[in-house]
DNA sequence: GTGAAAGCGCTAACAC
DNA sequence: GTGTTAGCGCTTTCAC
């Protein structure tokens, strides 16, 4: 069952070296030896020994993704994303979870892939400045898909931009008090993408001459049961907001199961906007911020398997690493509309009136 | 920064051998020694290369996953309680997605894992007879994480037990026409997933002495699309069910959306359960079957560790592989009711009579 | 208790 | 175009 090149050598009369260019398409093959190779080879059902080529050869056709959570919706269609470009490219993929700071950094500290992999691909990871540094030192190229400082090439949206876009359509309806249930669990700020959005949701605010209140403000811990209690706490607030942006779609499903319970309507009593597009999105008519991870994570294994074969990336000489910003886009569904106490302009079928997109596939 | 074991004997002035049995904690080491090597392997930090500890001592210390998709809900799952039993155990973890049969035939047939993993874990993998064989055939042991024939060990659960279940509540409510949203998608016709569960189906239904009709049976392609355009089907046969089964909660939702969007109202005018208890499914108030899946890749993982290192399970001796079932459970939300139809034994607000249960989390 | 030496299965010069 | 020969960085006998 396990033919080594010594036996595929054997059977088709050559020696191992002949076998080995053959096997890798290699020149200074004869054509005649070569398909005597192929045959021997495919008739022992000979495939090499990953950990010899890695020791003999160096490469290893191997890459790491590493990343905070495996089983979060995100994560999983990065994942899914990046094994699509990697086996098509005949590279296997080793997938490590360093979830809380102390893995993170016992993990970057250790680098059980020094030695065992090409490349790696950081998923979301929050990266602390040394730990970036670490990472950049490795011997391997790294990619971060997510914001990663600028020490690495990175593939990513702008959170900012995209949810400016998802609040100016809340002002744009004539909300004024507009709540923000955000991805913070507190010590973890070091995490740019909630960072990045609450910066666009404040800005956005503020472009439109909108005080921003700390009290409207809530984490949800990018959870829908995070999201529905952070509902519950906006909804107990003195001044409760008409509309609330949610800085993912999983928390503004759950936000929108609590303004259900407590007997209110989405969009009638309070508009909800999303980030992400989930896959059940549309299920919940849920406004978002469109974005398509799969495809992020095919751009990020992508640029690095360029980066390994190719070296640099090409016109990247010495300068900064490249920064990839793929698209978002809002898609307006049926979680948003007028505020009740905003002056209608037209009648009372507002809602009706507006153009309902579908699930959306793909950026812009 | 890749120091190897060399620098290390060198900087503990001892010769590379006892480099290798002081890390690795073997006996006949003086304590001094040990001591001395520790402290120069971390100020190094070493680490030995897995490839060449793989070479040279035929073990790896890594299994792989293979599963036909990676970022479906259920597979991200067990994706996620394997992870995280193999990482406490200092594994490491590769991941194959072997998508149409094609991909799985080609797979199954080169094994690139050959020589390259300790062992590997099948989640719920379409397997044909002969793929069985090869796989068992490898060289290094196979579980299989969901059914799997019996020449493998298993862990899974009794689908059509838990469909059972699911049905039988639909018939003790007073339903009688049942539809059923399958997962089959055509020549698919090996995953014994779907076909467990609409045998559970048809079995209920015939221990009820309700005949079943093809008519009712419509495949959903377990996605929420799928459910959708299925329960669209249904709505349009002559005489359409009063409630229906999903083999799955993602079909189950887009089946209720279809049911909401027709102007119908769940469960009043139709009830609907799902199966595997989804993470969203409370939000959608889904009557469901629940599994756990995470712990039923902690479960797989831990039992193919323990054969790794332990040989054949203990108590195992030459018999039949080792099947676990993990336990289902039927939660009772709010998407099942009795049929408008049925004459009702209580007032018409019996469905706030029923308990409602909450999102489950492990089995029974 | 410790070291020397022979591989593990390949790739990569280098000869021919 | 093909074969020979060093290693790659470890584990594992087997001496001492």
């Amino acid at each position: 069952m396990t033919a080594s090149i010594e036996d595929v050598a054997q059977r088709a009369g050559v020696s191992i070296s002949t076998v080995s260019r053959a096997l890798r398409g290699l020149p200074n093959v004869a054509p005649v030896t070569r398909q005597r190779v192929l045959e021997a080879a495919s008739a022992l059902r000979y495939s090499a020994s990953p950990h010899a080529v890695g020791l003999a050869g160096g490469r290893t056709r191997t890459l790491a993704v590493v990343m905070p959570f495996i089983s979060r919706w995100s994560f999983s269609q990065a994942l899914d994303g990046i094994e699509s470009v990697l086996s098509a490219s005949g590279y296997d993929l080793l997938v490590y979870r360093v979830g809380d700071p102390d893995d993170r950094a016992r993990f970057i500290e250790r680098m059980p892939l020094r030695k065992r992999v090409d490349g790696i691909i950081a998923v979301y990871l929050p990266l602390t400045d040394s730990g970036v540094d670490i990472l950049a030192d490795v011997q391997v190229p790294v990619v971060s898909l997510g914001p990663s400082g600028d020490a690495l090439p990175s593939v990513c949206i702008d959170d900012a931009e995209g949810t400016s876009a998802a609040v100016q359509h809340l002002v744009n309806l004539g909300h004024r008090r507009i709540g923000l249930i955000g991805g913070e669990n507190g010590e973890e700020l070091r995490f740019a993408v909630p960072r990045n959005r609450r910066e666009g949701y404040r800005r956005s605010l503020a472009s439109n001459g909108v005080e921003t209140d700390p009290a409207l403000e809530v984490p949800g811990d990018f959870t829908a049961a995070g999201g529905a209690a952070a509902m519950g706490v906006l909804l107990g607030r003195a001044d409760p907001p008409t509309a609330v942006f949610a800085e993912s779609d999983e928390m503004a499903m759950g936000a929108i199961r609590t303004v259900q319970s407590a007997g209110l309507r989405v969009p009638e009593d309070l508009s909800i906007v999303g980030f992400d597009d989930h896959e059940l999105a549309h299920l919940f008519d849920l406004t978002t911020v469109a974005q398509d991870i799969v495809d992020q994570g095919i751009v990020a294994a992508t640029l690095l398997l360029d980066i390994i074969e190719n070296g640099r990336e090409q016109g990247q000489e010495a300068g900064e690493p490249p920064r990839l910003y793929m698209p978002t886009r809002l898609v307006i569904r049926r979680s948003t509309g007028r505020p009740a106490s905003a002056p209608e302009r037209r009648r009372p079928t507002t809602r009706r009136a507006r153009p309902v997109d579908r699930p959306a596939k793909g950026g812009t």
